[in-house]
DNA sequence: TCAATAGTGTCTTTGAGACACTATCCG
DNA sequence: CGGATAGTGTCTCAAAGACACTATTGA
């Protein structure tokens, strides 16, 4: 390889690695933070969990690539989506050198329908506090990845309503925040902030069980994201500890 | 494909990309932000400026595919390397489906022995604001990713340290700040957060030419990275448009 | 009227930004 | 002593966190 290797190119010359998108996929199941995992049928890795994936086709684009995983596992087609890091030591992968790129996905409740049925041997949601451990390949390593990812944009964005459905209390969206971040928050201060961001629409609908009912909003679509900026609180450092 | 592909896998089955390494190198240059760029001397984009870059070895990791290819250009060694985006548009390469793993490097002014020239034909230094247009490939959008990337790091990390040289004043840590984030910062001011973060040492030494001399300062090493947070301002949205 | 849940206001502390003068060195 | 560059302190304002009671509903 020259010291410009771009400029006197012959494809045939360099061995190819295959590419693979994987995608974490996060939901919000019965109040709790659920990732998606299947079960591999075989070696390597055989009857250990993984993160869904697949081999990109040589025609799409990555995200393409990664719209197409979701909906093969999940049916699901309008979601949140955002590149996440790539992961290519050699030896991830006993069988060859494979280079994942890894995506992840929020996706909302009403949505969730997955093509077998969630109680499948093969694929199953799992709170993401009990996670099967270890996974197979460097997964474990991808999951903590995401979730240090969605914790730190959970911060400074919006990324939050991803989760939800189309309407909800404004104790549902406090509810997820302490899902993620792992801490109870003040009620007060919370209405407070989410008030001031403006990114609440105020449906005029209630909902109650029992108690007092409570008051349903709905994401403002409008002001998207990066039009402003919602910060939730002190961003933290983003842990780029992965490669 | 299956479902879930990597249960029945079979190399031969899928076409495999290449899988490329670029880097985006930059370096502070009588007190202006560059960036390192290298003139194609092939098809396709013969003649256009690029990010240095170069195919993968199959026995390497992606960050040292990184640092080789640093290593190439630069002859540099030690810097600071982060993992940036993978951009992998089928059709941004003419000549087969390439998935690029960018990078963006970090070095510091003592270190730059361009292996060639600096002032050779075909590999240089330009001032980030001064960058011929259009680059190679899709190489303005992953440049102006990592820009953006580095503005908004340089906001709540310590990675403006790496492009300064062992000790430095804290007006030349200034100038740095204002450089990137393209605006006069008050001196007071920053002075004060600098001191508050407890980021630097005092060396004791001193440096001027004209007028009062300037005290110099060291980076606190010991401090490692995401063992504090040093955050200079309110922390921007990563505009991560890419893809 | 009680159990259950929703909703609201104030004070204090902290950090950010605006702002102008003094200190030290060299020639 | 004058030109050049380095270094310092205070006030104001906004945002964050701590903190406890009232409101509404259905059984």
């Amino acid at each position: 390889m020259t010291d410009q290797p771009q400029q006197a190119y012959d494809a045939s010359r360099y061995d190819r690695p295959s590419v693979t998108v994987d995608v974490v996929i996060f939901a919000l199941k019965e109040r709790e933070l659920h990732v998606l995992l299947v079960k591999r049928r075989n070696w390597p890795f055989e009857g250990y969990w993984a993160i869904p994936g697949g081999f990109i086709k040589m025609d799409e684009s990555l995200e393409e690539s990664a719209r197409r995983e979701l909906e093969e596992e999940t049916g699901v087609r309008d979601v949140y989506l955002e590149q996440l890091y790539t992961f290519g030591d050699p030896g991830r992968d006993p069988r060859t050198r494979v280079i994942s790129v890894a995506y992840f996905a929020l996706i909302r409740p009403e949505t969730q329908t997955l093509r077998r049925s969630e109680e499948s041997d093969d694929v199953r949601w799992f709170p993401v506090r009990e996670v099967p451990s270890p996974l197979a390949f460097d997964h474990d390593r991808i999951l903590r990845y995401a979730e240090d990812r969605l914790r730190s944009k959970l911060e400074y964005s919006t990324i939050a309503f991803q989760l939800l459905p189309e309407v909800f209390t404004l104790l549902e969206l406090k509810h997820i925040y302490e899902q993620i971040l792992g801490e109870e928050l003040d009620k007060r201060n919370f209405y407070r902030k989410i008030r001031e961001a403006g990114v609440l629409e105020d449906t005029g609908r209630m909902r109650g069980n029992r108690g007092r009912p409570a008051r349903l909003y709905r994401f403002r679509r409008d002001r998207r994201e990066g039009d402003f900026v919602f910060r939730w609180r002190e961003a933290r450092l983003h842990h780029e500890d992965a490669e």
